[in-house]
DNA sequence: TTTACTTATACGCCTTGACGAATATGTTTT
DNA sequence: AAAACATATTCGTCAAGGCGTATAAGTAAA
């Protein structure tokens, strides 16, 4: 239980840059697949290969295949036993909130609600595994 | 107010480093001179004095001076006008929580509460303004 | 099995920052 | 003024990590 549990330098460290935060914002509460990151941020895909990556080393997001699709999604720090969360966890959970006051956090939302109910507008998106949306006030059409 | 505020990049980063959080959880709720700092974890005094730079520059802590002495303490980043917090400073109470739960951390305090019992153990801290005690359970004396 | 597609990794370059050691700055005391 | 003390800064070195580019690895379709 004492074990030195999760290394808090590595996990602040893996929140000391804004493209990981982006990520993060968007990952929010649901699995999202990569293809869909990359789009919105509009950054090169190595590049968030790299920043996921470097997530998943400090403990913060998970992957998971699904055919050629990989889909990141945040994983809180383990729970103590019982269902009372870890300090790691509500930092994290704390940050997610902050995140969310941000305007550019706000907009990367809502570009990623505008992606999942339109994919086809986003040339790069077309039958790719439509994420949960973030925000619940888009329903969706479900994948074919 | 939704001035880019505060930089939660740099913010991060200031909290990616064991010897900052550790600084920061002797400051705890209290001010305390740099001398204790010193003394408490060991380290090298112009070591200690460029972590406590970097965590001035983050906009995370302030210093005051007292004759020869500084005196460092935590500054919870600025209010939304009213009494609510700011989502940053949500994250940094959440963290000094968190720190509290972990062992060398708490063996830190101890041994600052010590030094303020009995500053003469401590060579160094002979005459050095005594910290107000981070644990309420060290009465201290009051310095001559 | 090729080809196309999605994601991950390797490489070289560059910046940031951590460290020890030395030294500078600021303050009080003598 | 000089000496003593507390703290800050500078310097040189080194490792971590961010980036773009190129390429590898894994999977599905043709």
């Amino acid at each position: 239980m004492a074990k030195s549990s999760f290394n808090a330098e590595r996990f602040f460290q893996a929140l000391g840059d804004t493209t990981r935060l982006r990520l993060l914002n968007l990952m929010g509460e649901q699995e999202i697949c990569v293809c869909y990151l990359v789009e919105i941020l509009e950054q090169p895909q190595p590049k968030i290969s790299r920043h996921l990556a470097y997530l998943r080393r400090a403990g913060i997001v998970a992957a998971r295949r699904e055919g050629k699709w990989m889909h990141y999604r945040i994983v809180m720090p383990p729970d103590n036993m019982g269902t009372a969360q870890t300090g790691a966890a509500q930092v994290l959970r704390q940050t997610l909130a902050w995140l969310k006051e941000d305007r550019k956090m706000q907009a990367d939302r809502v570009r990623l609600s505008k992606a999942c109910c339109s994919p086809k507008k986003f040339a790069a998106l077309e039958g790719a595994p439509i994420p949960m949306p973030v925000d619940t006030d888009c329903a969706c059409e479900a994948r074919p």
